[in-house]
DNA sequence: CAGCTGGCTTATGACCAGCTGAGCCAGCTA
DNA sequence: TAGCTGGCTCAGCTGGTCATAAGCCAGCTG
């Protein structure tokens, strides 16, 4: 198994993205939060409340999220109240879904007993949604199929 | 944006999977190892060498995903040399790839500058391969069309 | 204008993840 | 049998991630 990723050299972990992502992303409270906002939280209390996180840790993650551009913040007023701040996925952020859709799926198959305590649904379709790899041409790809190769920019970094 | 997910309730934090499985791998250095372990090392000084971790936390953590069951030991013996231990993926661990290549996927995208470091592709059919959301109907899923719902467990459990 | 509420901040302390530096043991090789 | 190498372990430290408890400010409602 793997034995196909062997060959690897010039390029070291400084340079790794999964090295760099996970200097944004590195904390049980980081997940949690992005964990809410997808499910559609964006006030400091939801966030709080959902996470089980304390009042510091959320405030702290909020602003590391947004000055990370994983959120936004943003302004927002209803009637007869203040104006109040909103937390809201920014693209950049809502591209960590996958992520976070593939973390739960493996939860739910392998520490879960009895099955996944929540669902993903094709709205519409109404088919269960999971996070797989698939190559451009469409096919699904497993573990054993998986070829590495350095990506251009190291190419070209390298020969500079 | 994720407003379809807002209707949550009867299920909580620590019935999450995604809470569960950052249980288990919630440190940098247990991606880090992950991710060699995926690129095919086997051996203690290999995963040392090559996430940059200290030899303590490497064998910490190897001992760890071991015990979660995500590696697995095996002796092996070279001609001429004594016997050793080697680190294997197991299925369960296997099946994190999806999780280390989402998060390697946004790595690229966004935090590094002229592309990927390293390339993933299809053996065979040579093409990039990234992770994504699919439905059972082979739909590919975005996030304004998830649809959250309790899962069967969490109904049964509610009901007993 | 007093009080309440949402959205925070500050202070303090526990605990855990990571480091360095040193040491240990098994078993091959000289 | 002495030394080398791989695969670790142990001790002691730093810094970051969490908690609890308390306090602060803006601005609406009474």
């Amino acid at each position: 198994m793997t034995g196909r990723l062997e060959p690897r050299q010039g390029w070291t972990a400084d340079r790794c993205s999964l090295a760099k992502a996970l200097e944004v992303v590195r904390t049980r409270s980081a997940f949690l939060i992005l964990r809410e906002a997808f499910y559609g939280a964006t006030r400091f209390e939801e966030f709080a409340e959902r996470t089980g996180l304390s009042e510091p840790v959320t405030a702290a993650q909020l602003r590391e999220l947004t000055k990370a551009e994983i959120l936004r913040r943003e302004p927002y007023r209803e009637p007869g109240q203040r104006t109040r701040e909103r937390y809201r996925m920014t693209d950049k952020g809502a591209e960590l879904l996958p992520v976070l859709v593939a973390l739960m799926q493996w939860g739910d198959r392998w520490l879960q007993e009895g099955g996944a305590p929540v669902e993903l649904r094709h709205e519409g379709c109404g088919a269960l949604v999971s996070a797989q790899m698939r190559c451009d041409e469409d096919h699904r790809v497993e573990l054993q199929e998986l070829e590495l190769a350095p990506g251009h920019r190291a190419r070209r970094h390298r020969a500079s």
